[in-house]
DNA sequence: ATAATTGCAAATTTTTTGCAGGTTC
DNA sequence: GAACCTGCAAAAAATTTGCAATTAT
């Protein structure tokens, strides 16, 4: 187990081993739903039950330990807080990969919310298509 | 009632007036999610069923008539499938608004994922923060 | 010691489904 | 008239809640 227990006092929660155990599955999982998570930490830990794992997502996304990541058609996964970033999600077998949001990008974003007197926050930027791998097999 | 009649045929679906109520209620509330469509259209359709209403968001979904909007936290929203744009989100009041969606914007996301090896077909991009309204009221 | 957290079971909410009757093309 | 669509009621799935027992600090 690595510092969850310190990330999470540091965001003011108790550190059980339950909510280690689930921010190990989402940081291994990457990206994960509720059903992901719960089945993940049903491996090492079969008797945290399924309410626990979603009280546990609402309080770290409260607390900003989580982020939730919307997905159009699916039910939304959750991933650790990082640095700010976008996602490719592919349409064909569900991956959610993360890559840099360049400054550019950054930039043109603010622009638009500052043409709109817009107060901006957070940016949600997702790009849905075929990865790689799904090009390849969508190809055969 | 508008062209809408025409729009489903096109998209091969029955024009029925529960399809065209939803319609133009999505119309009208811009984006709105299953419950507010449903409380809408009730007002001129009482009889009209929440199952109707799942059922025919989901075709129309599927079709490319409506869109799906998910958003952080809420449930997702739908609107009419329209030029392609960026969605202005209030974390304050909720409402949602469209803007444009510029060239610059369009290549860097582009890039992003042709450096990926990633075939782009679909983006979501949703800023989230404060309306030019609630930046107001929450100044007071 | 105490305040927060867990697991369970039950309750609620949300979404989907089956099917008989009705409607569109 | 055939295929599709609707509304209802019931079923299934997803999420939340209450509370006694347990655990972290």
């Amino acid at each position: 187990m690595k510092n969850y227990a310190e990330l999470l006092k540091e965001h003011g929660l108790k550190a059980t081993f339950q909510r280690m155990t689930i921010l190990s599955a989402i940081e291994e999982l990457g990206h994960a739903n509720v059903d992901e998570i719960y089945e993940k930490v049903r491996q090492s830990h079969p008797t945290l039950s399924l309410a626990t794992v979603y009280k546990n997502i609402i309080t770290m996304v409260e607390e900003g330990v989580l982020v939730e990541v919307p997905i159009v058609g699916k039910k939304s996964k959750y991933e650790l807080k990082k640095e700010e970033h976008l996602h490719l999600v592919c349409i064909e077998c569900g991956s959610v990969v993360d890559r840099k949001l360049d400054e550019d990008l950054a930039e043109d974003t603010r622009k638009v919310a500052d043409s709109s007197s817009f107060a901006l926050r957070e940016r949600q930027l997702n790009l849905y298509g075929l990865c790689s791998e799904c090009q390849v097999s969508k190809a055969s």
